[in-house]
DNA sequence: TTTACAGTTGAGAATGATACTCATTTATAA
DNA sequence: TTATAAATGAGTATCATTCTCAACTGTAAA
């Protein structure tokens, strides 16, 4: 069960979007918050139902939409097609390295390279918003 | 019209994987290479289509793949579900910063930032294949 | 605590980029 | 030339995601 906190937050982010709070919603929040995983709307659809919440695949995409929006998950595209989602609640900026071979997905995190992204950033009067940074190969297993 | 010599580095390659050199994959190539931009497939099927070259649409993506995998061609995702592709010929590796707001295209490059990927893939102990390194936000125009 | 209603939900249909199918055509190498 | 394996084009299929809309439900005011 998620902390009352974080309920809060989301009650909040929730009203000032004019947004209302449903179980459904609440039910999407808690699944992502207590997977450390990357997971695809289907993965998350599928657990929620596991779980006995049938919450329906199109208010899944809704809520991760909503979720991603308001700072609570985050996107990302592996260039398969499918968008994975990834929580945010206590979890620190990074990037991944991901294996082309197994599905290994790595986070790491780089202070210089963040540095180094703002520098390019005002080089080229780009007022920086996100990034993606992701490395492809092979993980020692697969190599 | 494209050089004897990337024609014959074409054929080549065609060759080394017991495929044929057509008129219309050569239309393919040729249309990536005299254009310096990022275009998706439609728009380089409709390009050809002006030049009155026809090429169907699957033998765009089909030769696109070719074209990917035998290093004359980059293949880019910027999120929206369509891919783009640049070519490689004639253009040393860079990544990119992209408006949000007009979907303008800059690349850049920074040495440092590619030694500190290599780095990083050490400590993880990946073989490092490839990488993307995409930086969003708004343009000075944009802003 | 009702009420009114704007927002939400679920099921299935629609969408859109890309991949596939297959009959016909063509490049290639002997 | 000829044989044939591969390529092509037009249309169809696929698959993730978004949309539609009728039924339902939080919510805030009375």
């Amino acid at each position: 069960m998620a902390d009352q906190n974080l309920l809060n937050r989301f009650k909040e982010a929730l009203r000032k979007e004019g947004l209302k709070y449903t179980p459904q919603r609440t039910a999407v929040l808690e699944e992502i918050i207590k997977d450390k995983g990357h997971r695809e709307s289907e993965e998350i659809y599928l657990a929620l139902k596991k779980r006995g919440q049938h919450v329906s695949r199109a208010t899944v995409y809704r809520t991760m939409d909503i979720l991603v929006n308001n700072g609570f998950a985050r996107k990302m595209n592996l260039g398969d097609g499918r968008a994975r989602y990834e929580s945010k609640v206590n979890s620190p900026h990074h990037d991944h390295l991901v294996c082309m071979d197994c599905g290994l997905i790595v986070e790491f995190m780089d202070q210089k390279i963040e540095d180094l992204q703002d520098e390019i950033a005002i080089q080229y009067e780009f007022q920086l918003k996100r990034h993606i940074h992701q490395l492809f190969g092979l993980c020692k297993k697969c190599q």
